[in-house]
DNA sequence: AAAGTCCGCTAAACCGGTTTGCTAAACCGG
DNA sequence: CCGGTTTAGCAAACCGGTTTAGCGGACTTT
């Protein structure tokens, strides 16, 4: 008998205040188009209807939704419980908030990125972390979305915000090298899928090769047996460092990819009964807003991850507006070595200073 | 001359295919309504024509976006930088994700979360931290959208996820009167608008009851000023200590509503040249992941954030299924005390052993 | 008084899909 | 060969708004 309470549709303000559906609109968009009787009237009317113009419709007619997308590779329940991407995140909604875009997360959708892509409305899509192993990269770039590649493999055509990875790898492998270590264990991330082989201009591929150019340098190899992967966590740096130990490596640094992974490649060492930095010496990679508070506090390459973020989204917003995909902008922002505790020379005693005791 | 890209539409799919446009609509929905050469050769024109319907048209017309909402007081960018909020969004991404639902985060647009909310393309929301003080409350609540509160203030009609603040805080306040403990400084959370007093059924005023109850059943009393609030990360903690101290406060225990201002007063007190637990214990509140990892271990009052979370939407999407508003279902985790290295005997020797020096 | 201008408002088209009701042809058993 | 049931596909209505083009009346101008 009497409806269930249906949702007041537009037409009902109208009819309920005797005037037509553009009228309502007009009260709501453009109200110095009507006279101010009547837009307050078609305000009021509404008001106690309840009225709320549907969005979904809104964004339908207007084109935009006013929501940027944020899209990783990995589920969101793994992303979320990585202080880096919180930080992230924090600089992405910093300057969406400001420019009023609501942030959406997106992520495999039952395995599938393209669907997931599919399904989500949004004006633009900052992707961080895309390695070009992923077998869905192409459609998703050719979803017609606007997109801001970070952390990705590099891809000429779309716009991206990076850091220099490799230099600041290089600087963390030198400065081991100058403390005198001989002995590395490179700790890294795993990528998302199961790839065969490292992405070569994916992130990891990156700092791996400027690990790899500071130890060549000093004549050092590093074979790959010295690369250890892991998911990037605490727990995953545990299990990784555990993993190499138990393999009967033995190194003095460990070069990790990740300040997670470090902290936990620490907490490994510490289980040994190993002291860091007195036996093994550990350097990070994000400078993590909780480095400079672990024990000891960790050397670490800094990137800005905060900045990055809000880069992106810069990036983005630039594109949207005035849809300006002619020359992609490419933004690459500076790394550099935070030396904190938990580096020291190694146990053998080898310094870099000539001639002093040990 | 030559029209820019146009996204192409349903209505061009049925014309290069020859069908009319619920053909295409079935070709990618319904399957099995067309013959089975038909639907392939729809997908294969919509295919090399990069056809892909429009998300926002199919949200309207199947009346669904198959997103959840996550809605709080605060800015995003204030909020990422919390860990107990990754960690909350980490059990809320894991249930919508594995029932198909993407994320929408809403905070206040332009200072308004009714503004935000009436923006927000979701079929349900869930509420973290609303507290009654807050002006907008009842716009939210009427706004239609299915909704779970989540560590709100108490609102009877609406389901809500909490849990056991008050026997939490208790049970920490006992820990450090058995401890021997005396005098005590409480570091409270600020409320994201300031408001004049602390909302009783709030988060924050069920922390102080327990505290009170605790504190009051040994005969001591917590004035005002030994309540010290501000915003709930490491800074808001080394603050909120360095103003009691300059106060003239010299508490032996300090009770924070949260671990990351509980690290903060660890570091505040380091920095004072004082130990923990030697000078003043401290005890935290939500034991986040990294209280265990801090220096010393952070004893703590525990929270089961992540579940809360998933809880939390399990509750909305029974909501939204089956439109089921009828008894609103109010669900309460447990709290329990973890005792780790942060908290110890005051420095005057009192003891909980009876007849012991001093 | 006729012509032009402005004001306030409306009808209809549109955004891009899905869904309902229907029809024509193919298929069926008797 | 005929009435009845499937099958494959279509036209039109609909979701809930915004926007364009235009209309009638009041007001100004000459």
């Amino acid at each position: 008998m009497d409806q269930v309470a249906r949702r007041p549709r537009i037409a009902d303000v109208a009819r309920e205040a005797g005037v037509s559906k553009t009228a309502v609109s007009f009260a709501f968009n453009n109200p110095e188009r009507l006279s101010p009787e009547t837009a307050t009237r078609i305000r009021e009317v509404a008001e106690t209807l309840g009225y709320r113009p549907h969005p979904v419709a809104r964004m339908l007619t207007q084109r935009q939704t006013l929501t940027i997308g944020v899209l990783t590779p990995q589920a969101l329940a793994v992303i979320f419980s990585n202080p880096f991407f919180g930080a992230f995140s924090e600089g992405v909604a910093l300057v969406a908030e400001e420019s009023g875009y609501g942030l959406h997360f997106i992520s495999p959708l039952h395995g599938s990125l393209a669907r997931a892509i599919g399904r989500a409305t949004v004006d633009g899509v900052v992707a961080v972390g895309l390695s070009d192993g992923h077998p869905e990269v192409d459609q998703i770039r050719s979803a017609g979305v606007p997109i801001v590649l970070v952390d990705s493999t590099a891809l000429p055509d779309h716009p991206s915000v990076e850091i220099d990875d490799e230099g600041g790898a290089r600087a963390a492998a030198e400065h081991l090298l100058a403390l005198g270590h001989r002995d590395f264990l490179v700790i890294g991330v795993e990528p998302p899928q199961p790839t065969t082989q490292v992405d070569p201009e994916g992130v990891m591929g990156r700092r791996l090769r400027g690990y790899r150019a500071a130890l060549g340098a000093a004549g050092i190899g590093l074979p790959d047996d010295r690369v250890v992967v892991g998911p990037a966590s605490v727990e995953g740096g545990v299990a990784a460092f555990d993993r190499a130990w138990e393999d009967g490596l033995r190194p003095t640094a460990v070069l990790a990819m990740s300040d997670a992974m470090a902290i936990g490649a620490m907490r490994a060492i510490r289980e040994l009964r190993l002291g860091v930095p007195r036996d093994v010496s550990v350097v990070g990679f994000d400078d993590i807003d909780l480095s400079m508070h672990t024990d000891p506090p960790l050397t670490t390459v800094h990137q800005p991850i905060r900045r990055k973020g809000e880069e992106a989204v810069r990036l983005l917003l630039s594109i949207i507006d005035r849809r300006d995909v002619s020359k992609p902008e490419h933004r690459r922002l500076e790394t550099r070595l935070i030396v904190r505790g938990s580096t020291g020379h190694p146990p053998d005693g080898r310094k870099e200073v000539a001639g002093v005791d040990n």
